[in-house]
DNA sequence: TATGAATGAGTGTTCATTCAT
DNA sequence: TATGAATGAACACTCATTCAT
């Protein structure tokens, strides 16, 4: 998981002033974040933001919106190659842990902040939320997952997984993600399987 | 669940200040919204605002501390009235959708938004995620809980509740989420629960 | 002639900078004014403009529609209130040699200076070319004005005033104006009179 | 007329470059327009523009005093070959007439536009007024042109044919406007001429 | 000669805050 | 207590100009 966009034109100073922009948005907010000051970090004049974004909105939207679509079709294609779905939700939290430990930046900025600055451009539609609830559905429909609102159980899957993140990200653990991936990844089974009745 | 600080003082402007700040902050941020917007959504001078709040991040800043402090209280005097593990998870969800559906705004505001602008301030000690922990360490002690990292079983608990709300609040849910109290607290618990072997 | 937007808040710092704004842009144009030079001329905070007018632009439409639309409707009562067209031309030429030297930074601001930068908004309607026009046309009919395309003869009777105008801003007429209208009056009058041919 | 300079170099991209920036100064000014806008008109980019002109100013101001000593100087030679003042008076008429028409960008650049961005150099001196200042000295003295201020009567007769020309570029005028120019150097006549006292 | 990315001082504008009324 | 005009530092953004290629 790295920045898609800066390898179109690497000879330009365009993957450091998006790598200086993810990791202060990912701080301080898109808001609180200045032209400033991420030109600064990126040791860059403010006007060569401007080359290669219209506004900061832009930018925060272009970080956002292409890196998030990717995130989540890589995601999807890794979970729907398992055949049976305990190793689909398996899958998922692997590669989600594996995500956020392999760029916690990107993944914080994407994921784990709620950004209401960019409420006015649709948020949702490539939120890996979604591939949580065709899991679900799937599952279901296979005799696999209990019965429910997919909507309610998938909400329980994702909300889960990225708490435990952001609990990381807040400093309270300590070891590598991947390390829980299979605690977690069974915990979460054990919410959502069909429970077969045991003869007497 | 009601704004607490706004019923001191019933005669003054306060408590419409306080509600139109909170309504603000909840759609577009705290750094995203002006005073004068305040202003103008509390029908009053901006110069007022200064009556009552040292400045804007101090009623930020008070708006958060204060409500999210009594809510957590409530809640964990609430949830720890029960005896069994079992009945506290159930009491914790259900106190946690109804906190939500007494008043979205506040509930938003306080919960479901990361405000980073109040990253300043210490902002992790009154969050009800404590109360799961508690709930699980306690749990474990006495059997009725599995082993394992509580901070991560506790993260799984409480971000499954917080994502359904979160889902709810961008709209894709339509009823009352008190309706789904029942199911969610089962599931959570066949998560949770210490598995005895039925057989010999 | 004077700043009539300016007199309905005396108490504010409105005619302050309406005066020193006014003084800018015809000396140096619209774009090439800036905010910091209009707030220093008026000695007032750059932010104080902003209470008034919505943007520079702004100031610099109202500053000129509203003023033109008053001289014109003034200039066109004073020169109908004459019954003969030769009386009218006098009194245009009259009176606008009078609002040049009443006050020479409107007058220039309003009809001296092509300001490019408000072509964006139709310009031409309140123009006193209008009331030359509308003199020429009713002097035909009366048979007091000779013959020909009202546009162009109201066209080098406006322009020559105008000019006046303009080679005394530039600085090559001391005298004050008023002082040639009766000359002015005369030739234009004989350029556009119907010339009745006199008996052998 | 033509633009000159234009045809000292003309395989490089300088022609294309001034015509481009000659089109934009007029529409919005020179202030008004960026040196990215006249690249884009010219197609070209924008660091070229630094090969023929050491700056915008410079490419203004080359653009307007080049090409105006080059029109007054043309215009001055063909008013007095004529030997009558009566003629001049027509010739200066017809060939400002001409001129607009055969290339109204560049004439309203140099003579219709007030450009106050260029009142740092010198601007008065090579302005067609002159000429016409001449055209009355001279003729006043020969007898043929009344008594009176040639500067003001100068202004009459140049403001004229000026103002007949901005009607015209601001669209109110469809003809061209050579057909005028008969009807318009009469109509100065009858301003500035002597007029001999036809009976005892 | 031509390019266009990079620069940074400067622009118009915003906005939290102050203060006279 | 309440107002809203005034402030000025800070902001997002522009643009004439430079320079490595």
């Amino acid at each position: 998981m790295n920045l898609i966009i800066a390898k179109e034109k690497e000879n330009t100073k365009l993957p450091i002033v998006m790598r200086a922009a993810l990791r202060l948005f990912m701080k301080k907010g898109i808001d609180g974040t200045t032209i400033k000051e991420i030109a600064r970090e990126a040791n860059v004049a403010e006007g060569t933001l401007y080359r290669h974004f219209k506004s900061k909105d832009d930018l925060a939207w272009h970080l956002f919106r292409a890196h998030l679509q990717q995130f989540t079709q890589e995601l999807e294609s890794k979970v729907f190659a398992e055949p049976t779905t305990e190793g689909r939700v398996r899958r998922f939290v692997e590669a989600s842990f594996a995500a956020y430990e392999s760029d916690p930046e990107l993944y914080t900025y994407l994921i784990l902040r709620e950004h209401s600055e960019l409420d006015k451009y649709a948020r949702e539609d490539t939120h890996p939320g979604h591939i949580v609830t065709r899991i679900i559905a799937e599952g279901q429909k296979s005799g696999e997952i209990k019965a429910g609102d997919p909507l309610i159980l998938g909400s329980l899957f994702v909300g889960g997984v990225i708490r435990v993140a952001v609990v990381k990200m807040y400093g309270s653990i300590r070891e590598d993600l991947t390390k829980y991936a299979g605690y977690v990844a069974d915990s979460i089974w054990e919410m959502l399987k069909f429970e077969r009745t045991t003869n007497p």
